[in-house]
Parts: structure tokens; C-alpha cells; sequence
DNA sequence: CATTATAACGACACTCGTGTCGTTTTATCA
DNA sequence: TGATAAAACGACACGAGTGTCGTTATAATG
């Protein structure tokens, strides 16, 4: 279908692929999914998936760097507006534009659970997962700190440990919600106290 | 060395093998590990281990059985002392006899997390982790509820709901303690800000 | 000491996933 | 309408891990 092709078609096809791979990946897992999968859900041959990604944890990669521009320019977009206070920012920055809780979990978040955990070992994955979680830190930290300066949150805590609290508490609830069956998370009512314990913690009167 | 041995000499035997696979997979997570290196670890041909242990699930499934049960006599042990008070008996349980967090994880946690999240699409593994979160919740739960029934705790919230967020932060710990390097997590920290958390909720003074 | 039940052994066959590589197909351009 | 570059294909060889099974070694028993 295609030698010397425009870049353009290029792209479709690796986009295809991808598509196709973050299905397999949602539904089966990191670990269970195999090239195969991946060929059979993109309609690809072997060679042709291996063109474009030389491997599993490559293609994972890809994926990981896909999803992670994705959800910069959302938060980058809600940084930039307007916003009465930060602490409407943060909770914006947590839960949406609706700052509302909700019993659902970014799908492919247990998948990307495995990775970093059965990977752990890995030099090269272990500094990829600690690059994502500063990365997230910084989001948190940096609001929870202009707050602080302008006197709209309490100085009660650091602004770098709260926020490596907030992370802490939803990557538990991720993985719960991982594990767990949905019924049983209970992901909006512990959404909500999260939010209780940062306004306490914060000192933000609502 | 032993056919048609004493009872004790299967026990034995059985505990090597065990004391040998907690080893290897502290060190190398359930994945990775292979019923070959635990062979070579226990000092066990193939068949024998075979003989103690059809497959890597059912090894490990025995590790955590056992550790369960160490577990649960060691909590016992907490719960049945007399303590002033329920707070005290909080974290206790939480942090052990001395009341104070630290830096330690239990060091076949990342083990534990890579098997309940590998194995989430498997049926048994599902219930297996959801029988343990059960077991987990209720020891929370009741001390928050009779802490309350007494009057020593806030009724503000629900117990279950707040046994919950315990857990969830908890396990939100242990999955970062598994990815991040050690003076990432700041452990100990974060423990202090979850017992601040759970006076403000509980509304207890000490 | 002979017998016996079985613990322990280790070679083997089988499965599954991987990555490669020579071949085929087909857009593009002269 | 060739020529050609490279995209796409799929057969293949390889390695790793598993569980089995026939054999061997040995502790208990009389």
C-alpha cells in the first residue's frame, strides 16, 4: 500500500497502530499483551508493526509519550485561564473543568500500573516513571505554592510534601481501582475526602 | 535424603523452599522470577520443587498465606492489649508497637502489587486481592467505628469511608516506595501527614 | 537386612513470544 | 511506462520457561 510514501501516510499508519495497541493494552494489560495482539487489532503483518516500533516496551513508549502531551496541554490550557482562586485552580487541575469527582479512572491507568511496577527493575523505566512523577509533582507543588504565597492557603504544611500526598492518594486509588471490582472503590466518595483533608490542610474556607 | 519422612521433615523441607522464594522474588518481583531460580535458590531440582508446588502461583500464593497469618496473629496480639485509648490503638496497628512511622516498607510489597496487578484480569487472583482488602478494611474500620461508638472520635465521618482513604494512601505509598527510589517517597513524611490527616478527621486532640 | 513407599531428581518435549530477514508489493518520479 | 526506493509481508529460527514422567536414591518398617 505504500513505498516511498508521504509522511503523511506515515503518520496515519503509526496513529493506527497506536490506536489499535492502546485498545489491546487497556483491555488485556502490559504484561498479557503481546506483538501479536497488537498486529491482529491493527490489521498490520509482523514486519510491518515492527517497522515502526522495535519492541513491546518501544510501542508502550510511544503511548505513554502520546497520552502524557495530551493531558499537558489540557492542564496548560486550565494554568492559563482565568481561575477566582487557586484553590478552585486545584481542584480544576484535579478533577476537570467541572471540579467534580467521578467514578472514572483514565482506562488505561492499570495498564500503566504494570508497567512501571513489573519494570521497576529497569534502570531505563525506572528513570522514565521517576521523570512522570516529578513531573505531576511539579503541577501540584507549584499550585499549592502560589497559593501559599498569596495567602490563600495555610502555611500549616509544605507545599512539597502535600502535594506528594495528593499523588500518593490517587495513585492508591488507582491502583484499587485497578484491582478492586468498581463497586467496591468507592472512587467518588474518596475523591471528596481528599478534598475535605486538603481544605483542612490548606485552611481554605469554602 | 528422605522418602516416606516424618511430617516434620516435609515441613521443613516445604519451609526452606519458602523461606528461599520469598528471597528470590523480594529481590526480583513475581514476573520476573522463574521457577528455575527459585530452584537454585532452595538448593531443590525441578521436581522436587514440583512436588511441593504445581506452579509459580501456587508458590506464592503460599508465601502470602503464611505472611498473612504472621500478619494477623501480630495485630491480634496489639488488638487484645489494653491501650488508653483508641487512637493509641490506631497507630499502633498502623505503625506498629513503637507508634512511629519510618522509612521501611515491607520488602515483598512491590512483589505483592506486581501479582494483584498482573493477575486483575484472572478471576481467582481478582478475589483472592478483594478477600484481602476485606481483611484489611475491617481491622480499620472497627477501631474507627468503636472509637467513635465511645465518643472519642468525630462521627463526622464514615468509618468505612475513611478506613478506605487509609488503605488507599497506604497502598498509594507502597506503589511508590516499589517505582521510586528511596529518598524519593519520603516515607516517613508522608506517614505524618496521614496521622495528621485522621486527627483532623477524627477530631482528636493529643 | 530386605522390602517398600515415596521424595527427589533431571532430561525431555512442548508452547509461546520474539525479532529478523529475504521476498513481494506498490507509490512515486523520470 | 519503466525504474526504484522502501513499505509491508510472513516464514523462520531461536530462546526461555513450563510441567511431566520415568528413574534413582533412601528413610522407615518388619
Amino acid at each position: 500500500m505504500s513505498p516511498k510514501v508521504s509522511q503523511e501516510h506515515l503518520k496515519q499508519r503509526r496513529a493506527k497502530i497506536l490506536a489499535a495497541a492502546t485498545e489491546v493494552f487497556t483491555e488485556q494489560g502490559y504484561e498479557r499483551t503481546t506483538m501479536k495482539h497488537v498486529m491482529e487489532a491493527a490489521g498490520v503483518s509482523r514486519g510491518g508493526l515492527y517497522h515502526y516500533f522495535s519492541n513491546k516496551e518501544d510501542l508502550y513508549e510511544a503511548i505513554l509519550e502520546d497520552n502524557l502531551l495530551r493531558e499537558h496541554t489540557s492542564t496548560q490550557n486550565i494554568l492559563e485561564k482565568k481561575v477566582d482562586s487557586y484553590w478552585e485552580l486545584l481542584l480544576k487541575v484535579l478533577f476537570g473543568e467541572e471540579m467534580n469527582p467521578n467514578d472514572e479512572m483514565d482506562a488505561l491507568a492499570p495498564s500503566n500500573l504494570e508497567f512501571f511496577i513489573t519494570g521497576r527493575q529497569d534502570e531505563r523505566r525506572r528513570a522514565y516513571g521517576q521523570k512522570r512523577y516529578q513531573l505531576g509533582l511539579k503541577i501540584y507543588r507549584d499550585i499549592l505554592q502560589a497559593g501559599q504565597d498569596k495567602g490563600e492557603f495555610s502555611k500549616k504544611y509544605k507545599s512539597d510534601i502535600l502535594a506528594r500526598t495528593i499523588i500518593a492518594f490517587i495513585d492508591g486509588l488507582a491502583l484499587e481501582d485497578a484491582i478492586l471490582p468498581k463497586e467496591e472503590v468507592k472512587l467518588k466518595e474518596q475523591s471528596i475526602m481528599l478534598i475535605d483533608y486538603l481544605k483542612m490542610a490548606l485552611e481554605v474556607k469554602v
